[in-house]
Formats: structure tokens, sequence, C-alpha cells
DNA sequence: CCGCTGATCTGGATGCAGTCCAAGCTGCGA
DNA sequence: TCGCAGCTTGGACTGCATCCAGATCAGCGG
């Protein structure tokens, strides 16, 4: 398993050709705990506080929008804000429409997806399945 | 072919246990032109004011909501603002990284994709290709 | 190791999609 | 035709997200 550590995001964001700050650092440490999962722009600043009390709102987004175009990062839309995901292990989501959360899933058969014809040049493929989850399904 | 009509949106509405008043029709209707596809809320608006000139944006708010609830349009995210689509043809959608357009395209392989385990009961599958369009594929 | 420079950070103002609310109106079942 | 639950209105309001100008800093060349 991989040790999340300082090292490890600057490492990270050197590979991504991005400088290295605390700022940058911290905010990319938030994701490493995998039981946070889809966090919203607020809650990285909150997660972030106790380390860089001064960090200002507008570099926390700033910064998630620099992550998402270097691929470090995932959008996910739909939800009341916008929240994020760790690009790294690539899975899909399922979204409840009874208590509206959302659901890390791995579907299978998703590699005979493909469009047909027309010039595309697909670079991802994101599936988002939409229902009742466990909890809601059995009410 | 399916005439859109008045009578049609009617009839739609009312299919879906949904009122049927002037502005419900007008709102609607604003769908039924297949070039126009992906409206935003204010795009609905303003394409009904001819029609309505007094429609408030409150009501197009309300109104796309309780469709999209209803099952007769599907929202789509991830744009700047939200945007809606017909749901009666079941597409899914491309959204290229140069241009920013989202295309309708559909899919071969859908049918294989499914979550493995773990209880969930999917009702509607979307998927979401990104890359090069065409046009900027070739730039 | 030092200084430069363009990228980054700050924090406060600003923009704007979308929601809320109270009052008036209306579709439609009885 | 009548009544009322549900719809519409429009103006206020919320909150996510972006913009801006000045201060700061990472990383490179010397």
């Amino acid at each position: 398993m991989d040790a999340p550590s300082p090292l490890a995001s600057t490492a990270r964001l050197r590979e991504h050709g991005l400088r290295v700050t605390a700022q940058r650092r911290a905010i990319l440490a938030a994701f490493d705990d995998p039981a946070a999962g889809h966090l919203s722009a607020d809650e990285v600043h909150e997660s972030v506080a106790t380390e860089l009390p001064e960090l200002a709102r507008a570099t926390v987004y700033n910064t998630l929008n620099e992550f998402v175009r270097a691929g470090l990062l995932r959008r996910i839309d739909g939800l009341g804000s916008a929240r994020y995901d760790d690009a790294a292990d690539d899975h899909h989501h399922f979204r409840c429409d009874g208590c509206e959360r959302l659901f890390d899933v791995e579907p299978t058969g998703t590699e005979a997806v493909a469009i047909g014809a027309g010039g595309f040049e697909v670079e991802r493929t994101e599936i988002l399945f939409r229902g009742r989850c466990p909890d809601c399904a059995s009410s």
C-alpha cells in the first residue's frame, strides 16, 4: 500500500507540472483520507484550516480548478455544490434518488462501451447510476 | 413522425400526472425543436417570452424541476448552469474539453454495464464521454 | 548562496444561478 | 358552477464561485 506523506504530495504535484507550495500540498493531502471522499470546496477549506488557518477561500477554488485541469482530481457536479474526488483510482458513481447520497461503485462491462462513429476522441468515460441505494430500497 | 402541437404537450403533461397550464405547455413546447437541445433555464425563459411575456423566472425554475421529477426532462450538470434535455429519447453525452460543447451520442455496449453487487436498485444509467470533438481533434 | 521574475496567494468585492415567500389566480374534480 | 389545492408571480434573498489588485514566494540562472 502507498503511505500518504508530504513527500508523496510533493512528488505528485511535480509529476503533473505544478509548482509546489504549502497551500497546494495541504489541499492535495485533504484527499488522502479515503473516508473523506467527495469533498466540497468549503470542506477542503475547513479540513486544511488546522494546518493553514490563513488559507484564502479563493485559493482553494483556484487550486481545485487547477488540479482538475492537471488531472489530479475529478470534479463531480449535480449535488448542490461542486465536489471533488481523487482521480487516481478510476471508479464511477451511484446517486440515490431517496437520500441524495453519492456512492462509489465499480461497475462491470465498462470496456464494451464506445461511441460508434463520428470522429470523437474519447479520453475518459464517466458513468453515473441513479436509483435507490440499499438503505432506501428497503423502506 | 410525431408532430409537435399544443395537443401533444397537453397529453404528455396529463400522462405524467401534472396539471395543465399555459405556462407548462409553453415550457414543455420549448423542447420540441430538436435543434434547440440542452436549454438552460434562462434560455427557456427567453424562448417562451414571445408567447408568455409575463412568465416569471421562478416559474421556469419550479416547472423545470417539476418536469425532471416527473421524468419528462433530464437535467444536465457540469456546464456553467444547469441545462435540460427531452427525456423521451434516451441518448448519452460527449463533452469536448476543447470547445466545451456538449454533443448527443448513442454509444454501443451500454447494456453490458452493471453494478456487480451491493443491493443498488439502478433505474437509470447516464454515460458522459470526455475528450476532443471532431472539430477540435483536427487542430 | 543570492537575486529575479513570473506564478501564486490573499481578502474583499462582485456576479449570478437558483430558491424562498406571501399574495393572488386557476385547473379541474365534485 | 363552486371551491380549494395547487400553480404563478415578482421581488427579496442565499450562497457558490469568480474577479481583482497588491503582497508574497518558488524555482531558476548566475
